[in-house]
DNA sequence: AACAGCCCATGCGGATCCTGCTGGTGGAGG
DNA sequence: CCTCCACCAGCAGGATCCGCATGGGCTGTT
């Protein structure tokens, strides 16, 4: 598991970092709430594991908050000599999903660690892929956009499908016919042109912002603008 | 949200149940080990709450490690007089995801029960159906029994969906025609037999255990046993 | 200006796949 | 024993779907 902590004291921190690390995890560490905070947002952790209290005006909870404004849904856990309930209470009503109080047993930490851990949130299966007003939702095999729904053949899904889970990132024809076709060489026709085609009259027309991009010698690419 | 509490001291049973329901949460009720874990294991929660000691064989961590045996990952929070490290680490590690200690404040209880309500597994739409060792994956439209993949037919595929989906409910014909056919009359042939003969032969053929049983004047069912 | 390379749209043909009906058989229940 | 209900195999119609080829448009180069 990739854990973060964000902890000002050094001695509660390199205690906390080496028996998370003799578990099994990886664990980041930040020395204040801005640090931490900036972390948190820029790369993914299955945990983070925060002081309530932290030097420099961002304090765990306002971490959180921020997170959670910006649908970081990541676990966490408060760390904290604040042992009232009133405290307990505003750190999970904030958006924590654990408080632990200071001192504490390292193993009841871990074991709470790995609780939140164990949460779906990380393994949970993606159902519904969505690229501005465009909406494709895996379960009943559907495609809208604007509310409105669209017929798709198999063949056009599958392709829709593998655009929208690379957004923004051009996929090239070799890739297409690969995970597309199941094509392990070139077919010499312009079998994917005619999909794309047939794809665009589906998806755009009527629309006056197209979302399926041709890029010139390199593949196509499914983006919101540009 | 749809809480079970299971405790048998009636005392905190009701204070806990009262200030739930104030909160606007439904809340079912067992006074036994026994009884929880059928109705835990029968109806759908959004969260557990159980009592780590319970009288009858059956206690709180039982509970759990059964519940969770059977893939069933409903939240749980302990409640437990038990307040050594030891205990507390016993419950998260057995499949816990909170444990609070006897007494507490309402408050606090409230909160971490939100907290646990707040993880996005309650309102995870369902990806895979299960009967036995027969298993549909909504998302690949994928069926496999015991392991080896079975190749599906559209219109089967809907049928054995709409059948797990009530596993252990009679169907009827008349519910078959409706939801899997979109036939809204009777065809007057016997389209349904048909295909139910049809996934019979794919299902169980090669089994001992048949999974889809005819309930005669009535309709068909699909459950492990009987 | 002409050409080459790349990309786009449409129509068509074929093939597979799927589905529903018929009709005869088996078995359960009365 | 009889009747009704359910089962299964085969069949054929149909519809969907898919890929190819063609002709046209655009872009950038010579």
């Amino acid at each position: 598991m990739r854990i973060l902590l964000v902890e000002d004291d050094v001695e509660v921190a390199r205690f906390v970092k080496k028996g998370l690390q003799e578990a099994g995890h990886t664990v980041e560490q930040a020395g204040n709430g801005r640090d931490g905070l900036f972390l948190a947002a820029s790369e993914a952790f299955d945990l983070l594991v925060l002081d309530r209290m932290l030097p420099g005006g961002v304090d765990g909870v306002r971490i959180v908050e921020t997170l959670r404004q910006q649908d970081n849904r990541t676990p966490v856990l408060f760390l904290s000599a604040l042992s009232g309930v009133d405290e307990r209470v505003r750190g999970l009503k904030a958006g924590g999903d654990d408080y632990l109080v200071k001192p504490f047993a390292f193993a009841e930490l871990l074991a709470r660690c790995e609780a939140l851990g164990r949460r779906p949130s990380s393994e949970a299966p993606v159902t519904r892929l969505k690229v501005a007003d465009l909406e494709l939702d895996l379960l009943s095999r559907t495609v809208t956009r604007a509310g409105r729904k669209i017929d798709v053949q198999p063949r056009e899904f599958r392709l829709l499908e593998h655009l929208m889970r690379h957004a923004g990132q051009v996929v090239t024809r070799t890739m297409l016919l690969e995970k597309v076709w199941d094509y392990h060489f070139d077919p010499q026709t312009n079998v994917i042109d005619v999909h794309v085609s047939r794809l665009r009259q589906k998806l755009d027309r009527g629309f006056d912002k197209p979302l399926i991009h041709t890029v010139r010698n390199a593949g196509y690419m499914i983006r919101a603008e540009g």
